[in-house]
DNA sequence: GGAAACCCTGAAGTCGCTACAGTGTCAAGG
DNA sequence: CCTTGACACTGTAGCGACTTCAGGGTTTCC
């Protein structure tokens, strides 16, 4: 199949395709005697990996890595199994610090009570004296100038 | 007070205030004889301002016309409510993918029961055929080569 | 034979920093 | 006087994972 029939299967575009390729995500497909890339059933498969894990939202380099093991007949497989935990501790990290942004994005949305045309919007100022404080609080110097 | 100081009072790297300046975020403070930069208390609440945006994860470009409304007399600040409510909305979207996410990933470290040397690891099976799956049943195309 | 749809390459742009290279300034210590 | 060290400056390149663009070539259909 040609690049626009793989993209159409996976889902994904054709310049990200190109781009995998380039990366060593992908192998080098055969070319048509116009110079057009073929690829084969193997390739659409590799492709569906790397975008299940990119979908766990493992970097590429890990990705690299896990095709390398896929690849390896017998290797120890104890790298995956730290390269998942890896990734599950990056994600948790994320997500806690998500959940915050969350909240705060929330009571900040609260500030504004549809007071819009008026001088002073509960949002603006909550942002700016939120700063202030935090300024203030967390690096108490430098205030004298 | 230098750059230094400024930098130490907000936690902000030197190097981030000379980028928020070449952005636009920060207006370019005076310089003293040498040369070097010189802040006033207005440098160091706006940029509290914007590291407590950033905070929010709210992009550059959003930053700065949030600033044109802190700076604005009277503007009309509808503007603001809707850009943390696309804020807010991003930031759900992500949190849902991530919780989605590290559900996977758990799953996906129970595959691995300690079986290490041998020939199939379950993980690497398991993202293996995931992907199979998602590639057959998303796009059922493009199968005949 | 002309237009539309597809394909190619290589380079640059995105975002929000971070790091570097190369240089200049200034106060204190030997 | 000279050196050392901390601080400052500019401009540029790098990160990750793409995306977009410029400037072409090919195929297919009418």
């Amino acid at each position: 199949m040609r690049i626009k029939a793989l993209s159409e299967a996976t889902g994904v575009e054709i310049e990200t395709i190109r781009f995998y390729e380039k990366q060593g995500l992908l192998p080098a497909p055969a070319r048509e005697a116009n110079g057009y890339r073929e690829y084969a059933n193997a390739h659409l498969e590799r492709l569906a990996f790397v975008r299940h894990c990119r979908a766990l939202d493992i970097p590429l380099a890990d990705i690299k890595r896990l095709l390398a093991l896929v690849d390896a007949p017998q290797a120890d497989c104890s790298d995956v199994d730290e390269l998942v935990d890896a990734q599950l501790a990056r994600v948790r990290v994320r997500l806690k610090s998500m959940r915050a942004l969350e909240k705060q994005l929330v009571q900040l949305r609260a500030q504004c009570n549809g007071g819009h045309g008026q001088a002073e919007c509960g949002i603006l100022h909550e942002l700016v004296t939120a700063a202030h404080g935090e300024a203030c609080a967390c690096h108490a110097a430098a205030w004298d100038e």
